[in-house]
RNA sequence: GUGGGUGUGGCGAAGUGGUUAACGCACCGGAUUGUGGCUCCGGCACUCGUGGGUUCAAGUCCCAUCAUCCACCCCA
């Protein structure tokens, strides 16, 4: 039988490489902008560190992660998700004593054990963003404003982003017992995953999807109603913020994420018409966690988002990504001495720094400009045994259709003169 | 983890029990013996996802299994 890549993973193929260097290039290049640096951290972690710092109650961590023991019989986990690993590089590599805040970003791949669906792999990858070390609510509108900026220089539209302040763990507190003593009546009501939560973690229950809580929890009190006079003055100047490099948000209430670190600032940008997994970016501020995973009190805030997701994206939207591979040169020798010559003069090109193929089938002429044509070939040099006598070659411009003779040595003048991009050329 | 749909050549897609499994696209070649994009002609299938079973006979029916898609849950 075929062997075939592992459930939920992909090939990415050069006919959608493209689309991956496009946001890549964009990440990179809106990262430096904004004051980012890259941080490469290992994909497999300690097991541990995702259990204290994502947290034990998170689906996540309850049944999504791909653990297993090494040789040494370590458990091992493949990284669920980033932000933990960057904070457990910022205590590692003692970025707490190096000016703050540290901004930094990352990109590659993580590892869910998930069932797959629309937008839902068990390999996927994510561009993610982390400052540590500043608690100004400014910082948390510099990170949404990133993201929105990055989302209208690659041409999404449409995209809402939907804000909340879940609060510190003293309002989490009074958050709590307000919620519990609220519900506690039509606890039976509730789902079951929902009963369950009403004691490890009644929050998540105001973002039930299951109808009947929905209703249920219509006028209770949200985290908003709950926040200490010190979230509440951050959540206000978090607004003002992002109101003042005119970003849209939609305030919600009820929205509390999946992931255990989150405090005060919550956020996820939503995007229609990919399926139901429609979240392509979610994140927040996360002022415990550094502590938690073992270093110094620190500050953090960041964001994650799903390349895939916003691929899907780009193609419902049907964003144009622009091809550069132009002024190609095809090199077609007839005969066993010219393809010797052929392959002469195709390595000088390549040399030159000229994007030259040239056919490695022996086709016949014929096929020869079939193949130049598909592979959308600007100039085809056809070398035969009438130009070896004469030391010379054709050169055929296929999109004006025309053609001519030169010498040998004029080739190189030739591409130079004509081609327009020159950046092909040295 | 739960529920539903699908699985025929590189891709798309007919065929629902009975001779050598359509067709379209792509690919290769020819018509034009040294020249592309159009046209015409021709070529290209060891396993109809895999493994069992029913039957004189199965791509077509049954069971299992795997994969995939969609949805729940959750999330990026």
């Amino acid at each position: 039988m075929v062997i075939q890549r592992p459930k939920g993973t992909q090939d990415i193929i050069p006919g959608t490489i493209k689309r991956w260097h496009f946001l890549e290039t964009q990440i990179r290049k809106i990262c430096s902008e904004f004051g980012y640096q890259e941080i490469r951290t290992p994909i497999f972690e300690a097991t541990e560190l995702f259990q204290r710092g994502v947290g034990e109650t998170t689906d996540i961590v309850n049944k999504e992660m791909y653990t297993f023991l090494d040789k040494g019989q370590r458990s091992i986990t493949l990284r669920p998700e980033g932000t933990a690993s960057v904070c457990r590089a910022y205590v590692e590599n003692k970025f707490y004593a190096q000016p703050q805040p540290v901004k930094l970003y990352y990109l590659g791949p993580m590892f869910r054990y998930e069932n797959t669906q629309a937008g839902r792999y068990r390999q996927f990858h994510q561009f993610g963003a982390e400052v540590l070390g500043a608690q100004d609510p400014l910082v948390d509108a510099e990170v949404i404003h990133l993201i929105w900026e990055f989302y209208r220089r690659i041409g999404l539209k449409g995209l809402e982003v939907h804000l909340n302040s879940v609060g510190c763990p003293v309002c989490r507190t009074e958050q709590r017992s307000q919620l519990q003593y609220y519900l506690q009546e039509r606890k039976s009501d509730l789902c079951l995953d929902c009963q369950d939560r009403f004691e490890k973690n009644p929050m998540r229950i105001l973002d039930c999807k299951n109808k009947g809580c929905q209703a249920l929890t219509v006028d209770v009190p949200t985290t908003l109603d709950t926040l200490c006079e010190e979230c509440k003055e951050h959540f206000a100047k978090v607004q003002q913020a992002l109101r003042d490099c005119g970003i849209e948000y939609r305030i919600n209430p009820k929205m509390v994420r999946g992931l255990d670190y989150y405090q005060r600032t919550a956020f996820e940008v939503m995007a229609e018409g990919i399926g139901a997994q429609s979240a392509i970016c979610g994140g927040g501020r996360y002022d415990g966690l550094v502590e938690e995973i073992g270093g110094p009190s620190t500050p953090g805030i960041g964001f994650a988002m799903g390349i895939e997701r916003i691929l899907a994206v780009l193609d419902k939207q049907k964003v144009a990504i622009d091809n550069d591979q132009e002024n190609k040169v095809l090199i077609a020798a007839l005969g066993a001495q010219a393809r010797q010559e052929g392959f002469k003069i195709l390595s000088e090109l390549r040399q030159d720094g000229v994007s030259a193929l040239m056919d490695l089938m022996g086709r016949g002429l014929k096929s020869q400009m079939k193949y130049a044509d598909r592979e959308g070939v600007r100039y085809v040099l056809i070398l035969g045994d009438e130009e070896l006598a004469k030391d010379a070659i054709i050169v055929r411009d296929m999109r004006l259709g025309d053609q001519s003779e030169i010498s040998r040595g004029a080739i190189k003048k030739y591409l130079l003169k004509n081609m327009k991009n020159s950046k092909y050329l040295l």
